[in-house]
DNA sequence: GACCAATGTCATGTG
DNA sequence: CACACATGACATTGG
């Protein structure tokens, strides 16, 4: 239990400790709570490091001594945990960094512009928006966005690899693993759920159902009648009942308006309005009405009838995206949209007739047709060609983004973006304190944070048109930088199994396994410790020799093991200390015919030079066993082995001594292993959550670009619907005088402006002083 | 000879 | 309490 507390504080703490070096502003709540396992074990993973390898236990275990921590030839142990860490790997994307990158280089160019930007990639946003949406080829267009879906939803992490395409089986497989780690990571699960989404495409699915089933309810008119609504007889337009006296609050009732909107957007989808018929009216205080007339006023369309499903932190997660397009669609394409004298409102900008005459039952009707299903084809040609001075970046929605995006309009009220933010300079805030707006009051609110995400993304270096590539300099910077992504537990089990200790004086079995290096040989042993002494005494030189301690004897097993281990490679040096080289090895056992006279010194001085200090010491103590036989037995044996020699204290001491430096040694050993990986796990979790960091940005400059151009949309249906309103007289109301609002129930007013500003004067202080 | 990395050793804490 | 281990700090060693 203290294990696995220390194991969660540690993780908890390198995670935190991660993120803050990073700088990832995630939203640690959200993900982590819902994410939490897999999170964790990315950032821990399943790391040898963290699990502090009983060895001695295991050498306990198994067949008492004779297993150094470092030779471990388990294949029990180590078969069994590294077959562990490849189940745990299932999980968890572990193949080497550049595998990764290759495989996104791969698949960007695949994946049109880039992976992540299906049709509308940033590098067709500036240039192709007025030709598709105005062009013949809007079919094609479809097909694309079509295909963008599938993709779009794809790159978002949220569902299965596509299927079609010219994907392999591992391509899609590693789309798969990939998509696996996304939603391990957590990253905007809430957002991408494939379920979440789905549900929103049928309900988008129904909604477009709907629509056709009111194929012609937008030509006759008949059902206006039925709801109390007056048919312009030219126009064929539904008005509410007649408004006694009410010039200033002309209220309509603009079911094809909301009909068109809400094939754009399900605004009445799952909303849970506050407003209600009241709070409008009482937004607009200085005109009474009767209440006859606001009932008509309402819009029975919009009404809620979806359950709400998180709507507030779906909301708040793509607000704090979304609005850093307001500026961008409000400087551009807005300015131009609305720049014009106000006075001249069926000019360019508001002329939705005079360029181009449009059959207002037929685009209207056809834009009750279409749900707010897969893209935005639903506008007809007529309605998408509508002759907006901006629309050169207008660009078909990318489905996945409106749907992925109609839950969250779903909640809201679209007023602010009705408003031409030129013309009523409180665009985002139509409704006053009196009128819930939600749209407006979290416009505002994530109009602020847009500001700081500007300014996140300005101190990452992060420009949102270069997010394809950043996406690219962030997986090849992560790949370049190490090789770390090498299972640890891999690298724990092939360390063990590379090394492997043996007595100073075993080293001719040096080679060999570890077990066959413990040879029994009993308490007489030191057969080769014989030889050893033979070449002392011939020397003469006896006792401690500090440079010869360099090279402790070490088994050997297969260097090739090492090398071929390329994370093992910085390394650098043996941390087998126990072991010596394979040079050294075969230093050890020289050809025979290499071997004269005159070098059998050099070999006794080369064997000498392996010795360790403690070896040497022992071997001037007439120690009569092995150093390893001291270190590695366990107690109870290595007493008994103690109780068959008749040693002097002075012996004994040594051997207590050789025995605990021997023990720390390989402790020591073990210890700065696991620093080493602990520090090969944090660089790849840098790496990942570097990678993860780059993910969100390239997900959030999707949203943003999706949240521009439904904005774009949004503009334009509103010119399409104002422009197509009339008076009694016939006449288009002029955009400098009235404006649409969007009430929360669904129902759409055209008040005059100046109550508009009103409203949004009004609004626009709610959310400061909520602020404070 | 300074510097550095690797390694060994000691003291101490933990289980 | 003994034992084994972990680990920080320092020492040693060799390049």
């Amino acid at each position: 239990m203290l294990s696995l507390k220390k194991y969660l504080t540690e993780g908890l703490l390198q995670f935190t400790i991660l993120l803050s070096l990073i700088g990832v502003r995630v939203d640690v709540d959200t993900y982590l709570t819902s994410q939490l396992p897999p999170l964790r074990e990315i950032i821990l993973g399943p790391s040898s490091a963290y699990t502090q390898t009983q060895f001695h236990n295991l050498r306990n275990t198994l067949d008492g001594y004779g297993i150094h921590p470092k030779s471990i030839d388990l294949d029990n142990y180590f078969t069994a945990r590294r077959l562990l860490s490849q189940v745990r790997a299932l999980d968890r994307f572990q193949v080497p960094t550049t595998e990764v990158n290759a495989w996104l280089v791969h698949r960007d160019p695949e994946g049109s512009v880039s992976g992540s930007q299906p049709s509308s990639g940033l590098a067709l946003e500036s240039s192709s928006g007025l030709q598709d949406v105005t062009g013949p080829d809007n079919g094609v267009r479809e097909s694309e966005t079509e295909q963008g879906f599938s993709e779009d939803l794809e790159d978002l992490g949220a569902v299965a690899p596509p299927v079609s395409g010219d994907l392999t089986k591992e391509d899609i497989d590693l789309i798969d693993i990939l998509w696996r780690q996304d939603i391990d990571l957590g990253a905007g699960r809430e957002v991408f759920d494939y379920s979440h989404r789905q549900k929103e495409q049928d309900v988008d699915k129904e909604l477009r159902d709907g629509g056709e089933q009111e194929d012609t309810w937008a030509g006759e008119g008949a059902e206006a009648l039925a709801r109390n609504l007056l048919v312009d007889g030219e126009t064929g337009e539904s008005f509410p009942a007649q408004v006694p006296g009410g010039e200033d609050q002309t209220a309509l009732s603009l079911e094809e308006c909301l009909r068109l909107l809400e094939a754009t957007c399900p605004f009445g989808e799952n909303a849970e309005f506050p407003a209600d018929i009241s709070s409008i009216t009482e937004a607009v205080p200085s005109e009474s009405e009767p209440p006859a007339l606001q009932n008509n006023l309402l819009s029975p369309l919009l009404t809620g009838t979806e359950s709400p499903f998180d709507l507030e932190q779906q909301w708040q997660d793509l607000m704090s995206i979304m609005e850093m397009q307001a500026m961008e669609v409000n400087t551009s394409a807005s300015e131009i949209l609305y720049s014009a004298p106000p006075g001249d409102p069926l000019s360019t900008n508001y002329s939705l007739a005079p360029n181009t005459p449009i059959n207002q039952n037929v685009s209207l009707h056809q834009a009750s047709l279409g749900g707010c299903s897969q893209d935005f084809s639903l506008f007809s040609p007529e309605v998408e060609s509508l002759p907006v001075a901006s629309s050169s970046t207008l660009l078909p929605l990318v489905p996945s983004n409106s749907t992925s995006l109609n839950s969250t309009f779903g909640s809201t009220n679209l007023a602010g973006l009705f408003f031409p933010p030129q013309l009523n300079g409180t665009a985002n805030d139509t409704a006053g304190p009196e009128l819930p707006d939600p749209l407006g009051g979290l416009l505002d609110e994530a109009m602020l944070d847009e500001i700081s995400l500007m300014d996140l993304a300005i101190e990452e270096g992060f420009n949102p048109v270069q997010a394809s590539q950043l996406e690219e300099e962030f997986d090849s910077d992560s790949g370049l930088s190490l090789d770390s992504s090498h299972s640890p537990s891999s690298l724990s089990s092939s360390e063990g199994s590379s090394s492997s200790s043996s007595s100073s004086s075993s080293s001719s079995s040096a080679s060999s396994s570890a077990s066959s290096s413990f040879s029994e040989e009993g308490a007489v042993g030191y057969s080769s410790d014989s030889e050893t002494l033979d070449l002392e005494e011939a020397e003469g030189a006896v006792g401690y020799q500090p440079e010869y301690s360099k090279f402790c004897r070490m088994s050997y097993q297969d260097p090739s093991q090492l090398s071929c281990l390329p994370y093992l490679e910085h390394v650098g040096h043996n941390h087998t200390y126990n072991m010596a080289p394979s040079a050294l090895d075969s230093a050890d056992l020289p050809p025979p015919s290499t071997l004269k006279k005159g070098s059998k010194e050099k070999q006794a001085d080369f064997l000498d030079k392996q010795m360790s200090r403690d070896e040497h010491r022992a071997r001037a103590m007439k120690i009569p066993f092995t150093n390893d036989k001291i270190i590695n037995l366990p107690v109870e044996e290595f007493n008994e082995l103690l109780s068959k020699y008749q040693l002097s204290e002075a012996q004994l001491s040594l051997i207590r001594d050789i025995r605990r430096r021997g023990k720390n040694k390989m402790a020591a050993q073990n210890c700065r292993k696991r620093k080493l990986d602990t520090i090969l796990n944090l660089e790849r979790d840098v790496e990942d959550l570097q990678r993860d960091k780059a993910r969100l940005l390239r997900e959030k400059v999707e949203f943003l670009r999706s949240l521009r151009q439904m904005k774009q949309k949004v503009q334009s249906l509103y010119q399409e619907v104002f422009g197509r309103l009339r008076d009694e007289n016939g006449r288009p109301y002029s955009p400098s005088q009235y404006a649409l609002q969007y009430a929360g129930d669904g129902s759409v007013l055209l008040i005059p402006r100046t109550m508009a500003d009103q409203q949004a004067r009004r609004q626009e202080r709610k959310p400061k002083d909520r602020r404070k």
